[in-house]
DNA sequence: AAACAGCGTTTCATTATACGAAACACTAAA
DNA sequence: TTTAGTGTTTCGTATAATGAAACGCTGTTT
């Protein structure tokens, strides 16, 4: 604490210390953990407790997380928040591959595009921020669904491909609750899925998982563009970069619980 | 924000500006808006990026909140004690009245909302979770009066309806302490409390008390939409809905210290 | 093209405020 | 009663926060 200039980051190192595993502190104990004066430390808790930043347990008599950070967190929009943090590992991925690069998150049971960088070269796959695609027919909806808890994954697949709902968009589609479940125990496996032309004829999609601290998939990273261009040997380095990329974003929003 | 003495407060009289409203804001405006100097402003915005506190939002480039901020609101222990294991059943209480559900807390002897399911339809109220409303004009704040200890109400409803501070929202506000404890009384007996336009015009909100094992409130539960969704007899299968979500999350949170 | 206006950002001398040692006030145990 | 452990307050000193002004940039106006 003492090589920290500002205020500011002095007040929010003293917050960093309010973990789940050790979410009460007295002064004096916070004072010799941080390796800093009494006085100051208790002086900020007191400010902080006067906001509701703090708030005192009655029981303990210690400080702790106070509801005001409950309200500060809840106003932040997530959506706008996430992108700014992710979308320059899209940039470098989708520099590195010079294919579109997509990220996306599993929501109402589709693939809901979260954010895109597109491929530098001209021909490349038109998509929509925003927008829905199905799980069952995308690289990035078999990742998410195939890192879902076991438990959620039978539930989803079978709601997914009741009758009358599946669409057959090429003839590479799987619309087979089987063959799904063992193409996504396969996916699982190997750590990461393709879609070779079963959404567009033409089009083929990679994507790797993004997990968080607890092993949780939060959202999926894929590179996609025109068939032609996703030779094998291709992929086996699509891969290699979009994990490294997957992994880059892991670190930089790891505590997220979706 | 030139009054206030310790860096801690001008960080999070800052912090504050920064509402659902208006979450985004340039240094130049802000400035003006606190009253303070562009400079000062832009190192407190400066040093809050740092640390992922605030961030830019590169479209608008101008400062909003940022995830830092919302991982430290989930580390509150109201959010993970709480909020997680009570969230999923506020979602099947909305699904089933299709109307907003809110779950509060009295707190500073006001109505604290601590989370919500928005109603699928596309009129619905506009709310902030980590915000206030008054007690005596809502029905979550009337149910949490209700089930105060005998010794508390009274304090609570005379200090909540002392001279100058009651404000008449709408013509059926309660501002009269005789009527407000008759109310409180009627509730008790009821199980249920119903806010007929009594905060906002055209605004109805019905309520059920969350108990703990020792039988003291620690929560109410209530859903609330447009006056003309909430004829008599709706209201009884709502109350209804509401009483079996309440019974779920008491069985799920079992002993709770408000 | 030049001048302007509006931003965010940086600089630097001034001064307000954050700092820490010590004292103080409790409480609980020896 | 003494002791040792808290949290809290005090006050002279040192340092970090402050704000006017300048800077650099962008887009607009003349």
């Amino acid at each position: 604490m003492q090589k920290l200039k500002s205020s500011v980051d002095k007040t929010f190192a003293l917050l960093e210390y309010f973990t789940p595993q050790k979410p009460e502190w007295g002064v004096t104990e916070l004072a010799t953990a941080v390796g800093s004066n009494k006085s100051t430390v208790y002086r900020f808790l007191a400010d902080l407790c006067k906001l509701d930043i703090l708030c005192k347990n009655p029981q303990s008599d210690k400080y702790q997380l106070g509801l005001k950070l409950f309200e500060l967190g809840s106003r932040v929009s997530l959506k706008s928040a996430f992108v700014e943090k992710t979308h320059p590992e899209l940039q470098s991925v989708a520099k590195d591959i010079t294919e579109t690069v997509h990220i996306a998150v599993l929501k109402n049971q589709q693939v809901f595009y979260v954010d895109k960088v597109e491929s530098p070269q001209g021909l490349k796959i038109s998509s929509q921020i925003g927008s829905y695609n199905p799980a069952y027919a995308t690289a990035l909806g078999k990742i998410l669904l195939a890192y879902l808890p076991e438990s959620q994954q039978r539930i989803t697949t079978q709601t997914i491909l009741a009758e009358g709902k599946v669409k057959s968009y090429t003839k590479n589609t799987i619309t087979k609750s089987r063959k799904l479940l063992a193409e996504l125990a396969k996916i699982k496996v190997q750590g990461f899925a393709i879609d070779r032309e079963e959404y567009e004829l033409g089009l083929i999609c990679v994507a790797v998982p993004i997990l968080n601290q607890d092993g949780m998939v939060i959202a999926s990273l894929s590179a996609s563009g025109p068939a032609n261009r996703f030779e094998e040997k291709k992929v086996t380095r699509y891969v290699a970069t979009l994990k490294k990329g997957a992994d880059a974003i892991q670190n930089k929003i790891g505590f997220f619980k979706p």
